[in-house]
DNA sequence: ATTCTGAGCCAC
DNA sequence: AAACGTGGCTCAGAAT
């Protein structure tokens, strides 16, 4: 047993600081006298401790720090042992047990270092990296950094495996550590014709990063990305916990490895020491190429998946990487003088309200609920703008301010004085990160990767609102042109349904939402379509509400909700809606079904999965008048899963299927743009934005719209397309104005 | 002082 | 009893 621990009694610390200098027999006195003084055995101390208010955190901490005492692990620090033992010594020592615990792992890295892990540090070993990779038609890349932003992080490392040889190099370039390294220009120079040969295959997990950071670093190009094992576990399964790696590696390789932070905490790699960093990187080469054959082999096995994740999501890559890296030129000008007038108008809205609900902080939601309900004298659920404020708005001044009050704050804080502080140094513009697999169905998401608690500072150019888009700019010379799919996902819904009303609708070119509304409500289609200052009538905003939401499973209290009429109404519009449109009702039955006897649905072709376990779970039964016991919340929770699936299952049919025609499309289209040297905006879900220089012409909208509608075609229905043109995005004309010589509207 | 959670709200 | 699918960002207030 080292130190002070064990479980007996408090031993006598005669080497307290505070008996420094007494002789032996007067400091034995004075450790009695403390002993005394505490009079406390360490059961007692664990004992009041425990006893103590902890967090569940706390608690734990405590529980490891006691066993590890016991266990004689870890003793109590001689110059505290004179002080009554605390939770704050306590969390210390727990912190002395992490940090040795991290140390360990990091032995057990480098005592567990295979023989085939290389570090290579002379130029003789380069050439025989290149020798060996020239005879691989597979090669797993790696790049090490100093962090995650690939703007201002830089490369210290290459990991390359020669797979078919099973060796996995590690090429270090600029560790801090003093022991020789090659030159990163020199080895960048030499592995080029490598990365740039096309006839070779390229592995890598989150591959975009590392394309991006040879690029940014090197100008190189990886010419033939094969396999993103991070990308393909997206689609083996769109519910795991985490892509790291390592917890792949861990719970699929059987391989128990720990992540990055596990090992070396927030340091970048270049601090982390040769032998070290061989043992972790070149084991990344090693697991990513483990982890690409055990994908290949399950990704094969059910429907097209591998087929189409080679030939779609593949490709998508080094086109996002592309899109990532062109980034937004942003109107700063117009930012500063936009802030400081809505900062002007926020004030006088404000003061507004501080009259009324006296000082308090007008956006905490709890605070102002109370003084709405004290100033309009009546209870309300919440402070929901469009749920509980919008329809009491026309009873109370004051609500309508506080309404005006919430936009403008939302446009400022989130849009108009965040996006000009996210401008990159390194390229004057801002950026965003798109995830092509970020969503369940397989939509993109956007912005800042919220798996992990770093951020880079990215926008999210997916939720920008009609205010945001106007600091969005062309660069001189050039337009933004954006295409969407008109109507795309109820053109899917009439696909996958085979709904006749629809159906004939888009055949014969007319507005499906007005169609169904006639229909629907037996009035003359004119009656159902636009008013003459060309906005929806009420039949067809009804049918748009209706359609969509009661598809994703709206219950008659969500569509009561969202068209503003009795829940019972609501209920008697749904009813007869499915009732009168039966295959849009078996589509959804039959989705259901399938979804109950598999634990999976199949979107578009059998090319991806949503998987939906909970699907296939038997609903509890509930007593009436048991709703509120206790005993029934686990079943409660087991249904209201079963329903969510319910719910989850046709949406992902039509969701999914939606982002496979957009991304499809993506890549036809960039065959375009690569030949007109345009560049990439983004896509925003059922749209596609470009920068495309200012020469454009017919011809080159003509074909936009032929990439746009024939590219993914939907079983028996056609695709349809809005073209648009602006130099300052949401300012814009139509494709067809722009052709008869209409004034693109100047910044 | 930093991290987490919930309310609210932006997009499709 | 909850009641419409997929995301991400900001702020307040609590937890750590």
């Amino acid at each position: 047993m080292t130190g002070n621990s064990g479980t007996g009694h408090m031993r006598l610390n005669v080497r307290s600081p505070a008996l420094k200098g007494l002789n032996k027999g007067e400091g034995l006195r004075r450790a009695v006298e403390q002993k005394m003084l505490h009079n406390e055995t360490f059961d007692e101390a664990w004992a009041r401790l425990f006893a103590m208010k902890n967090s569940p955190t706390d608690e734990r901490r405590l529980m490891v720090v006691k066993q590890a005492m016991e266990e004689g692990r870890i003793g109590r620090d001689p110059d505290r042992a004179s002080r009554r033992f605390s939770k704050a010594e306590v969390k210390d020592l727990y912190a002395i047990l992490e940090e040795q615990a991290r140390l360990g792992r990091l032995q057990e890295l480098r005592d567990n270092k295979p023989n085939n892990y290389v570090m290579i540090t002379d130029e003789e070993g380069l050439t025989e990296v290149v020798d060996a990779l020239r005879k691989e038609s597979v090669i797993v890349f790696d790049v090490e950094t100093t962090g995650v932003d690939v703007h201002s992080d830089i490369v210290v490392g290459h990991v390359l495996s020669a797979t078919e040889k099973d060796v996995h190099y590690y090429i270090p370039t600029d560790h801090k550590e003093a022991s020789p390294q090659l030159d990163r220009e020199y080895v960048a120079n030499i592995l080029r014709p490598i990365y740039e040969d096309a006839s070779k295959g390229f592995i890598a997990h989150n591959a975009k990063f590392d394309l991006q950071m040879l690029y940014n670093n090197f100008g190189i190009t990886v010419a033939n990305l094969m396999w993103d094992t991070q990308e393909a576990m997206r689609l083996l399964n769109e519910n795991e916990p985490s892509y790291a790696l390592k917890t792949l590696a861990t719970k699929y390789l059987r391989d128990n490895s720990y992540t990055y932070g596990d090992l070396f905490g927030q340091i970048g790699f270049d601090e982390v020491d040769l032998e070290t960093a061989l043992a972790y990187a070149a084991k990344d080469g090693d697991l990513t190429y483990r982890l690409y054959l055990f994908q290949r082999h399950h990704l094969a096995k059910h429907g097209n998946i591998l087929e189409y994740f080679e030939t779609v999501e593949m490709p998508m890559i080094p086109l996002v990487s592309k899109i990532e890296l062109r980034g937004y030129d942003i109107d700063t000008e117009r930012a500063e003088e936009y802030a400081a007038e809505i900062r002007e108008e926020i004030d006088e809205l404000q003061e507004e309200l501080r009259r009324e609900f006296g000082d308090i902080n007008m956006n905490s939601p709890a605070q102002l609920k109370e003084a709405i309900e004290a100033s309009i004298g009546r209870q309300i659920p919440n402070t929901n703008a469009n749920k509980t404020l919008k329809p009491l708005s026309k009873d109370y001044k004051i609500l309508r301010t506080l309404l005006d009050y919430r936009s403008l704050t939302k446009t400022l804080g989130t849009y108009v004085e965040a996006i000009p502080q996210l401008i990159k140094k390194q390229t004057g513009r801002v950026h965003t990160e798109l995830r092509p697999n970020g969503t369940v169905t397989g939509r993109f998401s956007s912005g800042e990767d919220s798996e992990t608690s770093v951020t880079r500072g990215l926008i999210n150019i997916q939720n920008q609102s009609p205010e945001s888009r106007t600091l969005y700019v062309a660069p001189e010379g050039h337009y933004i042109v954006n295409a969407d799919f008109s109507a795309q996902e109820v053109r899917i819904i009439a696909s996958l349904s085979q709904e006749d009303v629809l159906i004939n609708a888009f055949a014969e070119g007319v507005d499906a939402y007005a169609t169904l509304a006639s229909e629907f409500f037996n009035k003359p289609y004119d009656e159902c379509y636009k008013l003459p200052d060309g906005s929806d009538t009420e039949y067809r905003k009804q049918m748009k509400v209706v359609l969509l939401s009661s598809m994703y499973g709206a219950s008659k209290y969500g569509l009561s909700d969202s068209l503003g009429i009795g829940v019972e109404e609501a209920e008697e519009f749904r009813l007869s809606f499915f009732d009168k449109y039966r295959k849009i009702d078996g589509f959804i039955k039959d989705t259901q079904a399938f979804a109950k006897r598999n634990g999976f649905v199949w979107i578009g072709d059998k090319s991806r999965k949503r998987r939906l376990p909970e699907a296939r779970n038997k609903r509890e039964f509930i007593p009436q008048g048991k709703w509120n016991d206790p005993k029934y919340e686990n079943a409660k929770r087991k249904n209201r899963a079963i329903s969510q699936a319910m719910r989850q299952g046709p949406n992902a049919r039509v969701q999914g299927l939606a982002a496979m025609q957009t991304k499809k499309t993506m890549l036809a289209l960039d065959e375009l743009v690569e030949r007109k040297g345009w560049e990439w905006f983004a896509p925003i879900h059922d749209e596609i934005v470009l920068y495309v220089t200012d020469d454009i012409n017919e011809d080159d909208f003509a074909e936009i719209d032929r990439v746009m509608t024939q590219t993914y075609l939907l079983d028996g229905v056609d695709n349809a397309t809005d073209i648009e043109v602006q130099r300052r995005w949401g300012d814009s004309i139509t494709a067809e104005e722009f052709l008869k010589g209409v004034e693109v509207p100047k910044l």
